[in-house]
DNA sequence: GCCGATTTGTCCGTATGTATC
DNA sequence: CGATACATACGGACAAATCGG
């Protein structure tokens, strides 16, 4: 819905650079040309340039142009990247899905799962363990702990297709961020009870805890991935100075 | 040297969050308020929150405020950032860092290190493997490969002390992207020779490509981490609508 | 439920500084 | 030196969301 004019340049630009428009270390248009191309002011097309800048998809030179600096990413089986679930990303990239729901219970937070995930002890709270196959292959064990003060109504069959859809779309939530912790850790046995992890005796885990609009925290998730088809990606761009 | 305005501003925040001058869950001065306080227009007031609310720090709410979410990181024994040099994080987790030259060679890219590191086959390249010891044991393994083209003088004696600061300070360099990837991965007798794993097999591994102001790509780096003491932090908001 | 005040979101036009060529 | 390009900053306008009376 929200169809600011900004987010349509962004999106133009991306595409265009995404399907080679403009090639690899070509400079796009300078801001002016494009001031001209979108009918708009200077600000506006800078705000879509520093979301491209933000993806690693453009890199501004003072005084020079805009270069495009955009490889496409080498694709893993499953590779992470901003806020999205799990159906989301196996979309993008491309991979046949399915989930299995082995646990769904309701807990109350005591201080053990405080200290862990962030919830206030007391709190209500869904505990879901579920299992999720790519082509058919058990490879991410996921643990998800959700506020049944804010995501009431849940049940195993939501569990077993997409939680984020049901939140955004019948509760009518946002998600705005999420605090994302990536570490390597031994597997347990659940792990290998379900997934085939050869002769690894390591996971990669991401735990991550996510927020409303109204700032408060309504998920604490582990999800534990299989070391061979787990691929994490991040673009960084240099503070100057300082720091 | 930059001392942008709306930088100063940012910093001044971003300090007073840290410091809890405002409290987690707390709202901020509203942007006019601000705006008194710093005397500067709407616009650079707007833009030092948006580069708190990139670091997860704060998180606006249309129609409300702003408020703060910071919560202080729990600290691993090496926590990775954003773009910065071994000794910088060393600094930022606050530990005694050493570094061992293990090797220093210069090569020639050839197809096989093209593929892996993304240097055209031909380019003459510094190939340096380094041992990272913090508090005195040895947890990271580092393989570096540098652009001569660019990156030329460098020697042992450098790569034992900080590159970076060599390239930013002596060369006048600029360091601009870094685009990685991380993944878990066995362990190597390289690994396994320098590195007391315990019973792991496997490692953290970022790879790395940092490219120049001039969108020119000098450096690969693969960087083995010791699982026990590898943290990455991460902050994502999301994206509404479309993707 | 309505209205007005407050607050953030988007967009515009302009001016000035700085780097590149 | 002048033209071009990006960087910073200002001030103003209107929209959209929230909240209190």
């Amino acid at each position: 819905m929200p169809k600011a004019k900004y987010d349509t340049i962004y999106k133009d630009l991306k595409e265009k650079i995404e399907t080679e428009v403009y090639a690899y270390q070509e400079m796009l248009p300078s801001e002016h040309t494009l001031i001209l191309e979108y009918g708009c002011s200077r600000n506006t097309v800078r705000r879509a340039l520093a979301e491209l800048t933000a993806d690693g998809y453009v890199q501004p030179m003072h005084g020079k142009g805009v270069r495009n600096i955009y490889r496409p990413v080498e694709q893993a089986a499953f590779t992470v990247g901003g806020i999205e679930s799990f159906k989301e990303s196996t979309i993008r990239n491309k991979r046949e899905s399915e989930t299995h729901v082995l646990q769904f219970t309701e807990i109350t937070a005591d201080e053990k799962i405080e200290k862990r995930t962030g919830f206030h002890k007391g709190t209500p709270l869904y505990y879901i363990q579920r299992l999720r196959f790519l082509n058919g292959i058990p490879l991410i064990l996921d643990h998800n702990y959700f506020s049944k003060e804010i995501v009431h109504g849940l049940t195993p069959e939501i569990a077993s297709q997409s939680v984020y859809e049901y939140l955004e779309g019948k509760l009518g939530m946002t998600i705005a961020t999420s605090k994302r912790t990536l570490t390597v850790e031994h597997v347990t046995q659940i792990d290998e009870k379900y997934i085939d992890l050869k002769d690894y005796n390591c996971m990669a885990v991401i735990t991550s805890q996510t927020f409303d609009d109204n700032g408060i925290q309504f998920e604490y998730t582990q999800s534990r991935h299989h070391p061979d088809y787990f691929r994490f990606q991040d673009v960084a761009t240099r503070k100057k100075a300082g720091l």
